[in-house]
DNA sequence: AATACGGGGTA
DNA sequence: TACCCAGTATT
């Protein structure tokens, strides 16, 4: 759940979740369908699903992995996970290093670098992380490194004056410590996306990304336009922006009108899915779309169809 | 080596 | 708005 996400997103979705399945043996046994309501909301919801299978490939596991070589093996297991799962439960000194480790590290050594990407600075600095870790007692190691990023080496305006390396650091020494690191960020690309509000016998229109899909593999959204009319109203009732990893999107929806059903494209890569208000709970939805389509039951409730198109 | 993958917090 | 978060897998 951490993994690119902030510890305080992540704390109410790990107390549920752990509260639903409390160990791997009961986490095996879920649906994919259970996983991905679980997670609604957090985003990059392949995390669940190959969460769920490490469960399940643990269970079957003949030695349970110990190293964090062995977690390696798991999917979605990467380096970092590896070794923080290593180092802090098994005491594997393998060096975990993180978004504030690479700022502590960076800007102790004051890596002068430019880095293309997160990746990148990962890879240049883990052999200075693994020649500091201490082997004794590597997961609390890993751990207060973690924390003095989060806490005192801090993105902005970092707190040197209370910092226990204060002493060892280069970029303090120097004085551009809060420059540091000097990571290069992908350019956002611009999107717009043309969506549906379309209501027949009190049931909202969905689209649902398919288990195979890269991207929200099944979860739904509002559908888009395109999909399903060739023509466009032009009447926009709402509009939406929001940032999906490297992109900003900006959606308009428009109340569509045609209600035949046999006019849904059956070829395009999504499912279709009707669902009334009280199944709208049930269903697992993007965060922002559950949001959205909240607010919009307020002035376009179900039960009157499409009398409000006036 | 780049890029895709969500969503939210913060200055 | 722009950056970044207890990254990983795919292209």
């Amino acid at each position: 759940m951490c993994q690119q996400t902030q510890i305080v997103t992540v704390l109410p979705y790990f107390a549920q979740w752990m509260a639903q399945w409390p160990d791997f043996e009961s986490l095996a046994t879920a649906t994919e369908e259970q996983v991905l309501a679980a997670w609604q909301g957090l985003g990059y919801y392949s995390r669940a699903k190959r969460l769920q299978a490490v469960a399940v490939q643990w269970c079957a596991a003949e030695l349970k992995p110990q190293t964090a070589a062995a977690w390696l093996e798991y999917p979605g297991i990467g380096p970092y996970t590896a070794a923080a799962i290593a180092s802090i439960h098994f005491r594997d000194p393998v060096a975990a290093v993180d978004g504030n480790v690479i700022r502590v590290l960076s800007r102790l050594v004051a890596a002068e670098d430019i880095f293309n990407s997160q990746q990148s600075a990962v890879t240049k600095l883990t052999p200075e992380a693994q020649r500091l870790l201490d082997h004794d007692d590597p997961g609390t190691h890993n751990q207060a490194m973690m924390e003095l990023g989060a806490l005192v080496c801090t993105k902005a305006k970092p707190s040197c004056l209370m910092c226990p390396l204060q002493s060892y650091c280069r970029g303090f020494a120097l004085g551009h410590q809060d420059k540091l690191p000097r990571i290069l960020r992908a350019a956002i690309t611009e999107r717009a996306v043309n969506r549906a509000w379309c209501v027949s016998n009190g049931r909202l229109l969905l689209q649902r990304y398919p288990a195979g899909s890269r991207r929200l593999a099944g979860v739904c959204e509002l559908p888009e336009l395109e999909r399903l009319s060739e023509k466009m109203p032009d009447a926009v009732i709402a509009s939406l922006q929001r940032g999906i990893s490297n992109e900003r999107i900006r959606e308009t929806l428009r109340v569509l009108p045609v209600l035949d059903a046999t006019k849904l494209h059956l070829e395009t890569e999504v499912e279709w899915v009707w669902v009334s208000e009280a199944e709208l709970s049930q269903t697992t939805l993007s965060g922002p779309h559950r949001k959205w389509i909240e607010n919009l039951l307020k002035d376009y409730p179900l039960c009157l169809n499409q009398a409000y198109q006036k």
